[in-house]
DNA sequence: GTGGTCTAGACCACG
DNA sequence: GTGGTCTAGACCACC
């Protein structure tokens, strides 16, 4: 269901986050849809189910899934969408230094636009109709 | 000269990369330019020296900066354009959860390109002419 | 009859209890009146039987309601008013946490004596009689 | 400094995270107060450090206190006032139900009232200053 | 069965 | 020194 890349920088629990909420975003995972168990997925990833634990807790907190008591975990019906200006503002700051970064290795703004371009088709038709 | 927030999650270390690459790259700091000593900068942005030390060092190696010992810290005269393939898919791979989050934050693709071009903006007129 | 939240974090037989002190303590149930079965209740609002029994359990022990064996479960003619010190203390003991939060989330002191008096007034006209 | 019950129902994390909250707000811990780090806390109250960190990070999110990096964990200048509707909803909810238990256990409204004024003088001279 | 809490201990990045 | 991440395993409440 996803790759986890244990060597990555990027703490497993990140990573995680990152992977269902694409899952999420995509529409391969749609709302009501029930995640694997804490102790399966940590079994599917090989991980400990409290790295497991703290990124389905951290994806509840932020609206993207819901647990009901007992019963497991699930996509929740619709992602609020706030417009947290703070949050717009961070993602900007973490962006700014990605580009340039880009520039660096050779990149230039068209490709990125491009590249952005190719995040939209991944993510692809099912958005439409979310939306 | 730069500002840092010491309240954020990323290392001050990253946020003096980050900082003196966009200096760099907007033309403020020219090639042969006298960065200030590790001692002055951590002196100005209130940090230890080793912080600075260590920014300076990750600089160096990603060709931005030279040190000429005794001399000081100097802008290279031109920043080497390797185009890293690896280092492409790494921005590629933390772009893709940035977008994402922008969108669950209730940004669109239009505007997210839009971004871009701010940046570009930003980062101004002298970009042409290194290009 | 009662609402149950299943993805609040205050367990479903928890609600339970709430939902039907509240009711008794409102005068909506009167001693004397049945509550609905087990089986009846959990079919009403979605949840294991276990959980209403439970409940049911809980609240007998606590002397709200009564179950007489082959008949059903019925109001209790008078809740005793046992003044448990232990009790008393446990509910300040939560409390104080839940005002503080509250002065967090910009409520004064007033604004907290009103509420009280909101609940008052919600609970109504039967309590004078109760009392 | 802080007292932790090992045999309360009520999470160690959260118990730390409420005698924190309320030392804050009694102006005990004033804004750029350093809070003990997590290993000292830990042998403090005789728990491990995670359930410290965990405590720490809840309340970090709650904009109570801050970290620095490497520095340590301290009082948030100004804890934000934002006046958060759910969140009021949230504790109103909670009231209720500890509001009808007091009553149940023999206590009245005025009671309750005096309770509020109780916490009120406990929490004290500072209050009226911070805000 | 589910997730929530906690312990004991480890390693790492950061300043 | 600081906090952040992770593991291995345990116990518990809830459904």
């Amino acid at each position: 269901m996803i790759q986890i890349d244990p060597r990555s920088s990027t703490p497993i629990y990140e990573q995680i986050i990152h992977k269902l909420k694409e899952l999420c975003f995509k529409g391969v995972l749609k709302p009501g849809d029930k995640l694997p168990s804490v102790r399966e997925m940590s079994a599917m990833i090989i991980t400990n189910p409290n790295t497991v634990s703290k990124a389905y807790k951290e994806l509840e907190r932020q609206g993207i899934i819901e647990t009901l008591r007992g019963r497991g975990t699930f996509v929740s019906e619709s992602a609020r969408k706030t417009i947290d200006e703070g949050k717009i503002d961070m993602i900007k700051e973490q962006l700014k230094p990605l580009i340039i970064d880009a520039f660096y290795a050779g990149v230039d703004f068209e490709q990125i636009k491009q590249w952005i371009e190719e995040i939209k088709e991944e993510i692809g038709s099912e958005t439409n109709a979310r939306n």
